[in-house]
DNA sequence: TTTTTTATGATAAGCGCTTGACATAATTTT
DNA sequence: AAAATTATGTCAAGCGCTTATCATAAAAAA
């Protein structure tokens, strides 16, 4: 392993003088510094970021908390945060949390114990305490977690409420939410909300027919079988594009008519489900200013702890993307 | 911060017991263990992983260096290894290398200097000589980096073969392989060697339809209304799935019947995918077990890195999924 | 009781790098 | 030529933890 030492006695000059060099400090002349870069181009050298973290250096390192990114959405998410980070200089530690608390907690542990520079909090599993105690700088994506922590989050009243003046627009008028409803603080309540809100605009009855994230695929279609067999139902917003999709593939077992019969309008809007799924209508988060926003406030909070932000809520625009399953 | 010293003062003894604790070595009597697991729980203490690792111990720290987790394959795939990795104490480190030679390469000088413990190389733009020279142990996925690196891929020739077959069966005899042919050592090449074999053994004429990868998505639908417009072709062997959906979704709009009129098989089978295009047929890769094997290989190489392993190629099986799209 | 085993402590060196203090050259400015 | 500036070197301490050595005490075995 190619130490400092290596390059100092490469260069034929002194360790201080290298570290001068790389840290950027006191007085260097160009001739060393291009000596010096060369012992370092030659040897191969990279400084052991292990030793520098050990100096109260930054580590560079930023962990992602996110339930799972097999999920398409979650999927392009920490995709286009890990690339941002890149750009930055930052590594991206994974930490795939599922909806199990107790590997959230491990994994914070762990972050703390690698000396991580922050945390981009995404899945939300256990409260505010446990990230504060942390003390490390935090942003949060779509979900509140204390009042001087960051959030940043798609306009997901919005998108409900989008979703639903448009399915009304092409003719619904038994619009049904279908998602998971009980979870608090999660996004799709304030899906929910929007559609709720502009079901009461309209003058409609309101419908939410649950539909569990973390069941089994067979659970949620029984759950969706009944919703279209034994309810009058013409409109659905769907929590998110796969609870959209599932919907989609059981009408057309059941032979009901998109958009004819039923209009559906999903939510994400990720690029895989739009690219190969043109059939659907969905309210589209902008993922990649997401991703921008996210890694922007983290850093501005690592470089800057202390410095009060002048805002703490982001809430991005959402986009009707209108196809063919809203009726178009 | 809290630190060693924080917790012998706490446990009252000296920080040597405290280390012989944490490590587990020397004489220590069960009461003193207790104390100071009781300290370290009511300090919340973890030691800091980034001076353990400076000892030479390691860092409990893997490189995934894969294309990119926002494609539902390696999304899948990243997330099962996550998963693996996590169950046995290592943390991830991940890499969206895309295919983008250089970013690769910055991102193994990287992981070098965070001294990882090893690396899961699942991206290929560079070449042996770079992943060799970093001295790590590595694991590859589906493409050969060299004799001493073990590689494990999903039985790909046996794939095409299947695809091929099946779409003889159910009468197809102009039948398309469509995909990226001309990437050397990509996986593709397999199956696509495993189609042509099978064509042969059948007597018919092979056919290859370039759709390059990395293209945008208009142009592959460009090259795909092609092939359908003006070519003979009653079945389709798709290199991947995602592939086979644009293929599907573009049959549908040019009215041609799916599987009357063609027939068309994918290539992965990953979850999503399954679960939400059920019309689709497929060969599906053992996504977890690809993961786990990954791991344990790796495992074993950090462990004993001398050891000679008794197998350096591993082609787990693929297995057919039979759907509508091929004629069920 | 004496010996052996077990348990704990004190001390120090070291992992690779950073940084400050201080000293001495080499260069440039006056 | 003297003073000021710039360039480099030597040395040492320290980041938090591990580990070896030596010493001593307590408990168990002889």
């Amino acid at each position: 392993m190619v130490k400092l030492t290596d390059v100092a006695a490469k260069a034929g000059c002194s360790v201080t003088t290298v570290s001068r060099v790389i840290n950027n400090y006191g007085y260097i002349s160009q001739k060393t510094r291009k000596k010096v870069h060369e012992a370092m181009k030659e040897l191969n050298y990279q400084p052991n970021s292990v030793a520098r973290s050990l100096q109260g250096k930054k580590t560079k390192l930023i962990g992602l908390i996110f339930p799972d990114v097999s999920n398409p959405f979650f999927g392009e998410l920490v995709s286009k945060i890990e690339d941002r980070l890149f750009k930055h200089g930052y590594k991206t530690i994974l930490c795939n949390a599922g909806n199990d608390k107790e590997k959230e907690r491990i994994y914070l542990q762990m972050l703390m114990a690698n000396q991580v520079d922050g945390i981009i909090a995404g899945a939300h599993n256990l409260g505010i305490e446990e990230y504060q105690r942390t003390g490390l700088p935090i942003v949060s994506f779509d979900r509140k977690l204390s009042d001087n922590i960051p959030i940043v989050s798609a306009d997901n009243f919005k998108g409900g409420s989008l979703a639903t003046q448009e399915l009304y627009n092409h003719g619904a008028r038994h619009i049904y939410f279908v998602g998971n409803p009980t979870l608090d603080g999660h996004p799709t309540q304030k899906r929910l909300l929007g559609y709720k809100e502009t079901i009461k605009e309209l003058k409609l009855t309101e419908h939410i027919h649950p539909v569990i994230f973390n069941e089994t695929l067979a659970l949620k279609e029984m759950a969706i079988r009944d919703l279209l067999e034994n309810h009058k139902v013409d409109g659905i917003v769907a929590s998110d594009d796969l609870t959209a999709l599932l919907i989609l593939n059981i009408s057309h077992d059941l032979g009901i008519h998109i958009p004819k019969d039923l209009k559906i309008i999903g939510f994400d809007g990720s690029k895989v489900v739009r690219d190969f799924e043109p059939r659907l209508s969905t309210i589209v988060q902008p993922i990649p200013s997401i991703a921008q926003l996210l890694v922007k406030l983290l850093e501005k909070r690592i470089d800057n702890p202390t410095e009060e932000l002048d805002n703490y809520t982001y809430y991005l625009p959402v986009e009707l993307l209108k196809r063919e399953s809203s009726g178009k």
